[in-house]
RNA sequence: CGGGGCGUGGCGCAGCCCGGUAGCGCGCCUGCUUUGGGAGCAGGAGGUCGCCGGUUCGAAUCCGGCCGCCCCGACCA
């Protein structure tokens, strides 16, 4: 059998080649496939079913946080982006430009957006005019555009998906608070829904987005020991306001700028949701994010037994429904049930629940979570009445354990202690480390030796709640640490 | 942007060196038999061999050019 031929029915494992098994997982599983255009990605039903139910879950959040959804235009004038010095030189080489509509040239050429700072906060400029019209808190979902040239399905591609929120403020305290409340908002969505728990804290300059004064960050780790950037919240100080005469009055008459912030997270948590819980059978969806929840399995011997067999699987559907769970029914009778199992496993659908005519006689059905509970059984014969009451729970039993694997996994992949060498760092690394705290004197020239000897970067400056218990004294790069850090090699 | 690889039915590939009527597996369609972990048999549909040019009686195959995509390294949600 060739090795082609071998993988047909199975993903390249991923401790042979971890890329590899992405890419066939992700195609495999239906979320994604490639596009004509290069660089981009057409994002399947599945694929898209997940990301709508982290669009709802988010929007939940960021509405009960008393944010408003708006829409600002796709194409910004060239101008508007260039305006703040930072942010032009972050992005310009990653623009996509119109510079024809019409039939003609245009005079000003258009970007397609890479991000919406610049025309929003030229129309907020437009709309206050006094602190009683601050705070703004809007957010917007939509698509923006960054020319990648190394681009990978959901984690990087030149068009993606993402939810931008843009806040004006009066104050910077309010501004600052507003930032670390949506840190904390992505953190426990990251947590509740995708089961991904990331550590949060600061950027160090290097990795700060262009035009901020500070950036937050979610930096979740995958299973192969690389980090990846979940969300980002910043602290925009008054950079843009100066650039766009967001200007207000405040309460003792004085004319002062705004301060403002912007957040975001991308159909990127698709990928991170996939690099965190996928096995070599496929993807694994957590529960609240899968489309479908429960796949009910009729299998029939006959024509007699089928017609009865998809009735009985209906009924099931239908009372899961009525209990809130989000079912339905593999009836694809010319599949056999094997060839729908797999099909199910591969898309990482939570629980399916196979129905034929020997359980029918006993009154049962037989459940089987994607991911078996550490000891538990992988398939389990119920009644049917208990497995139907029973099921809400198992879903958030699921839920949870996987949130429960996810950070007992980071934490087996993190280190923690003194790091006293550049060379002591990169050999942890080396050695399977994911992240590696370490203390750090601030100097960005270490970060700098740091990437050249081992490719990691500092994905964050831990919060509070993520800070070692002793803080390390030592800087790798020698000498005494300001700081705690978290190293790891990135995506 | 540098390095490598690949473009042949929907998908994965062989054929190319050595030019001579385009093939295999999977999938798809029809029928029958099947169905508790990737069903079997029989019949069938489907391809201007990435594009342009050249050599030749004849090009998937040789030569030149172009395009596209994927993978690996520097920048990035």
């Amino acid at each position: 059998m060739s090795k082609r031929k071998g993988r047909r029915k199975g993903f390249t494992p991923r401790s042979e080649d971890f890329s590899a098994w992405y890419n066939e997982v992700v195609q495999q599983a239906e979320l994604a496939d490639y596009s004509p255009v290069r660089g981009s990605m057409v994002i399947r039903p599945w694929g898209y079913g997940i990301w709508e139910n982290m669009q709802r879950a988010l929007d939940d959040m960021f509405k009960a946080t008393g944010h408003q959804n708006a829409y600002f235009p796709l194409l910004i004038p060239m101008s508007f982006i260039e305006r703040e010095k930072e942010h032009v030189a972050g992005f310009k080489p990653e623009l996509a430009v119109v510079t024809h509509a019409g039939g003609k040239k245009l005079e000003e050429p258009y970007v397609v957006r890479p991000t919406s700072e610049t025309i929003i906060y030229a129309m907020y400029a437009k709309w206050v005019q006094s602190y009683r019209d601050l705070p703004i808190l809007l957010n917007q979902w939509c698509n923006v555009m960054r020319w990648e040239l190394r681009t990978r399905l959901f984690l990087r591609t030149a068009e993606f998906l993402w939810q931008e929120g843009h806040t004006a403020h009066a104050s910077a305290d309010e501004a600052e608070a507003e930032a670390r409340t949506i840190l904390a908002v992505y953190r426990t969505f990251m947590e509740d829904w995708i089961a991904m728990p990331p550590v949060t804290g600061l950027k160090s300059e290097s990795e700060r987005f262009a035009g901020a004064v500070r950036s937050y960050a979610c930096e979740a780790l995958m299973q192969d020991g690389k980090a990846l950037q979940a969300g980002t919240s910043h602290m925009l100080g008054q950079n843009f306001a100066r650039q766009f005469g967001l200007t207000f009055q405040s309460e003792e008459g004085r004319e002062e700028y705004a301060w403002n912030t912007s957040w975001g997270v991308s159909t990127r948590l698709v990928g991170g949701m996939v690099m965190t819980h996928g096995d070599d059978g496929g993807v694994v969806v957590p529960p609240r994010l899968a489309p479908t929840q429960v796949m009910v399995v009729p299998i029939a011997r006959n024509d007699d037994q089928q017609a009865m067999l998809v009735e009985k699987a209906a009924a099931i559907v239908a009372e899961l429904e009525q209990r809130g769970v989000r079912a339905a029914m593999d009836d694809r009778m010319h599949l056999s049930p094997g060839a729908r199992f797999f099909d199910w496993e591969r898309k990482g659908l939570p629980v399916r629940v196979e129905i034929g005519p020997r359980d029918v006689d006993r009154e049962e059905v037989v459940v089987v979570p994607r991911v078996a509970a550490e000891g538990g059984p992988r398939k389990e014969a119920l009644p049917e009445g208990q497995a139907v009451a029973e099921m809400a729970d198992r879903l958030e039993e699921l839920q949870t354990r996987l949130c429960e694997t996810a950070r007992a996994r980071r934490e087996a992949d993190t280190h923690r202690g003194e790091v006293s060498s550049i060379d002591e760092l990169g050999e942890l690394l080396d050695s399977g480390v994911g992240f590696v705290y370490s203390g750090w004197s601030g100097d960005p020239s270490v970060e700098a030796r740091v990437k050249d000897a081992t490719r990691a970067t500092i994905r964050v400056i831990p919060g509070e709640e993520f800070r070692s218990a002793t803080p390390p004294t030592r800087c790798v790069g020698g000498g005494r640490a300001q700081m705690e850090v978290v190293w790891a090699r990135a995506y």
